[in-house]
DNA sequence: CGAGCCTTTGATTATGGTCAAGCGCTGTGG
DNA sequence: CCACAGCGCTTGACCATAATCAAAGGCTCG
């Protein structure tokens, strides 16, 4: 693996989302001596393969990756979508192999943290262990609502759920929770929501008649929010998850 | 919340399942001082109520417990079965509260470790702090796997997936694989799986006929595990989740 | 012993899946 | 720069799985 020169969490516009978020300078300043970079993984490479070995967590620079895990039968379920900020590989640590694959949907960059560096930081600096724990806590609770939302929820109700937890994850990032790109298919959608490809078309149609969304190929505009948020139904907290 | 006498982990049964699992002679003895025991609590009562603050992880000592997480609406989604050894509130972390209630299944006694002096602890004893990280990796692994089952399986893998998860979390507690009994009702395997209890005890009758199981009332035996196997099509990694 | 809940079974329905066909981007090479 | 190939998306017709509605039998516990 090729890498880059090191560039500084501290300067990062991530900061306030990443690994870094709410760590004290003398942590922070740790932490840079242990990231590094990778060169850009083009679109539809993957970043890591499921069962191969677990080395470094890897944060999300620019870009945005799918999680897919593959059945013996060949079936692929999306686990989540991870976009800038992000964290993957958490899921790795106990086994010591990576359970799903990361996949590119766009030319993605991003950050390693080789894991015995994360530990050993986790070890000594309290801020930064909570953290860690903070954020695989969270993705638990974020399953959570998100099993809630397969297993309770219509087609509709399920697609509208995750268009706002998008846009969440936008305004979160400093970009418009109206306008905004989706870098993955409609067939990955529907995958990732138990449905399929054809029923998210319909459902993007429906919506587009209503008015509560304008979508040209993947250019979305969400000209509703409220009606958005009353198809949803529930809202389920940031159902979207990323790993 | 009334306290009993401190009992050691030491000494517990359930030790090689539980936190203290691989842990080193001189951590474990750190951990049984912090370790409380609760009074036992009835069926249908709750450990912990979905909204409130979180203070302490719930080792199970005996019986089992739900875990639900209730919408706005009211529709509710039992996200997890808990049995003796399984850890509970690891997904409250983030939050400070938890994200969904406890509800027991039966008379269940629990071990309360507060949380506090968790982090103190992940802070001084390194095979402690990565047994906490491999315990939430496993959850949030098994999630995945619990996603790909809700999106790509029909009602029958479900179920069937479900009884073989079940069947090895018997035999990882010394237990009998072939013959247990089911703390929930039909229609709380049916919501965990998003499916209806109609469907569930449809599918018994099925599987009864079959002469894969015999099942009267809650006493469950599988008779052909290989069938059970099939009908579940493809395994995935313990699917029947705790949290 | 009785009330209430859990479970089973049947009849019917509806949501979303499957199969099929055609259109439209996008990007590549001539 | 344009043509074409290939994938992604849309739409339609039909179907199947599991939901819904309904009713009755069987545990369990007070």
């Amino acid at each position: 693996m090729t890498l880059r020169p090191t560039q500084a969490c501290q300067h990062c516009t991530l900061r306030q989302l990443c690994l870094p978020m709410g760590l004290p300078q003398d942590e922070l300043w740790q932490l840079d001596q242990i990231v590094q970079q990778r060169r850009p993984i083009a679109k539809g490479a993957p970043l890591f393969t499921m069962g191969t070995k677990f080395e470094a967590l890897y944060a999300v620079r620019t870009g945005a990756l799918k999680t897919v895990l593959i059945s013996d039968d060949g079936t692929e379920q999306i686990t989540g979508f991870a976009l800038a900020g992000d964290l993957l590989g958490l899921d790795a640590i106990h086994s010591g192999k990576h359970p799903v694959s990361a996949i590119a949907l766009e030319s993605t960059s991003v950050c390693a943290v080789p894991y015995g560096h994360v530990d050993d930081l986790a070890g000594r600096l309290p801020t930064f262990r909570q953290h860690m724990m903070s954020v695989m806590s969270q993705e638990l609770a974020q399953d959570e609502s998100l099993h809630a939302l397969l297993g309770q929820r219509t087609a509709e109700q399920r697609l509208a759920t995750f268009l706002i937890a998008l846009s969440e994850r936008h305004r979160a990032r400093g970009l418009s929770p109206e306008r905004f790109y989706l870098p993955m298919s409609r067939a990955d959608i529907a995958n990732h929501l138990g449905l399929t490809q054809e029923t998210i078309s319909r459902l993007f149609t429906q919506l587009r008649n209503q008015g509560v969304i304008n979508l040209h190929t993947r250019d979305l505009e969400i000209l509703q929010p409220d009606g958005l948020r009353n198809t949803a139904g529930v809202t389920f907290t940031s159902a979207a998850s990323s790993a």
